[in-house]
DNA sequence: CCTCAACTGACATATTGTGTCAGTTGAGGT
DNA sequence: ACCTCAACTGACACAATATGTCAGTTGAGG
């Protein structure tokens, strides 16, 4: 096996996020423990966040890390496409993180002759409601995280509730923002309007997947729904 | 100088699209003809799109590519919300776009353990018009390289008119997509909704940007006229 | 103060990379 | 048909780099 592609493979194996000890990723790729200590040394010369620590292993931070990676002229066009169109429609958080994606595409794509300045797109008309999109970030690491939500919530027909619910999913309805999850105060599957959320702070709890009460599971559902449906009509 | 390091300055100096010697490349990198030669078998050999033609040069062809690159989970999710959009909204080329890019970031984003398997986004109530969608990937092309375009154009009031246009940008205005162009029909800027483009084909000219007739002269008209409005009122 | 595992330095050895030289090949021009 | 150009290939000696072994040091947690 190569240097090179040793290194990656490293990387490979660090980013699962877990603790990795030197000495069995040097016996997961046949070579030495010192040759492993010399490889993260060069990847994090490098700049790959890999944290090791003395008597317990590697770890590697926050970032993913994407191989050199080709993308032909129509795949970077939707993505400016979907980056500008999320930096319309999102929240702030999502909104810097769209230009931050391009600014990483872009500076790399843009020392090409052929390539047009502008990208071509231009997107509008995309209602901002910036109180709508207040608990968003929350509810986004809430769903990575597994974390338990209590939300006041203002229905449509104004009754208010206090629940606690499990988030699982995030829609986007093109102006309004919905926020399905396992409702436990009603024990079943409720979308919620994100911007009628009054309040929403995490319980403190975590949630683990739970046969029933998954992402798969009111997917299904709301398939199985579809189908009865039409059989009626 | 490191191979790695040398490797990753020959993308750069091909990717201008433009043609390069072998030679050339050697005398930039201080290093011998045969080692160029090895270094772009080494670069083809790992996927690097470079063509060589004998008694001619090298160049790279169509991808561009984007060196090894951190995304934190915020971008991810941008960006993946960017393209689950992209495939409801637009046309086939750039959903397909889309899903390419989804692909080849997820399948190294996927390998790790905190990764959700879904990353929490659905996407709705996007309006398909596939009829609308029919000129765009011609439009894009044109825009892209330059190239006149004669359209059939029914505006809203129903009249029918047969127009050649310089294409800038199209818009995104969440139900229909429209395009911004020099109109040598009117001689000014137009904006036509690409769903009522009843044909659309290249004259076979080209363009090339000229002062007054451009993107960004188009882009500082629109201001102004916002300028005068607001002081209207 | 003991253990664990990350880390460091030194040195011989194995592997890989590089330049030089001497060719071959294919396309385009004369 | 022949010439030129520049990509390409193979071989070989030599230079640079990577690797394993060994013998340490360091910092955190028990």
């Amino acid at each position: 096996m190569q240097r090179s592609e040793r290194l990656a493979e490293i990387v490979e194996i660090v980013r699962d996020g877990r603790l990795h000890l030197a000495r069995d990723i040097a016996d997961a790729l046949e070579v030495s423990v010192r040759t492993v200590y010399r490889d993260i040394d060069t990847l994090v010369a490098s700049g790959v966040p890999i944290d090791g620590e003395r008597g317990v292993g590697y770890l590697l931070r926050e970032p993913v890390f994407l191989p050199p990676m080709a993308l032909s002229f129509t795949e970077l066009e939707a993505l400016s496409l979907g980056m500008a169109i999320v930096q319309e429609a999102a929240d702030e958080e999502l909104q810097a993180a769209a230009v931050a994606v391009m600014n990483k595409v872009g500076e790399h794509a843009s020392n090409r002759r052929q390539a047009p300045k502008s990208w071509g797109f231009g997107v509008y008309a995309f209602e901002r409601a910036q109180e709508g999109f207040r608990h968003m970030p929350l509810i986004r690491r809430a769903i990575r995280e597994g974390l338990k939500l209590r939300i006041d919530y203002r229905s449509l027909d104004d009754r208010n509730s206090t629940r606690v619910i499990r988030p699982l999913q995030t829609e986007f309805w093109g102006r309004v923002w919905t926020c399905s999850a396992w409702c436990e105060l009603r024990n079943s599957f409720r979308a919620f309007r994100i911007d009628q959320m009054q309040h929403c702070e995490p319980t403190g709890e975590a949630f683990q997947p739970e046969t029933g009460k998954t992402i798969e599971d009111y997917l299904k559902q709301i398939a199985d729904q579809m189908d009865r449906d039409q059989d009626r009509s």
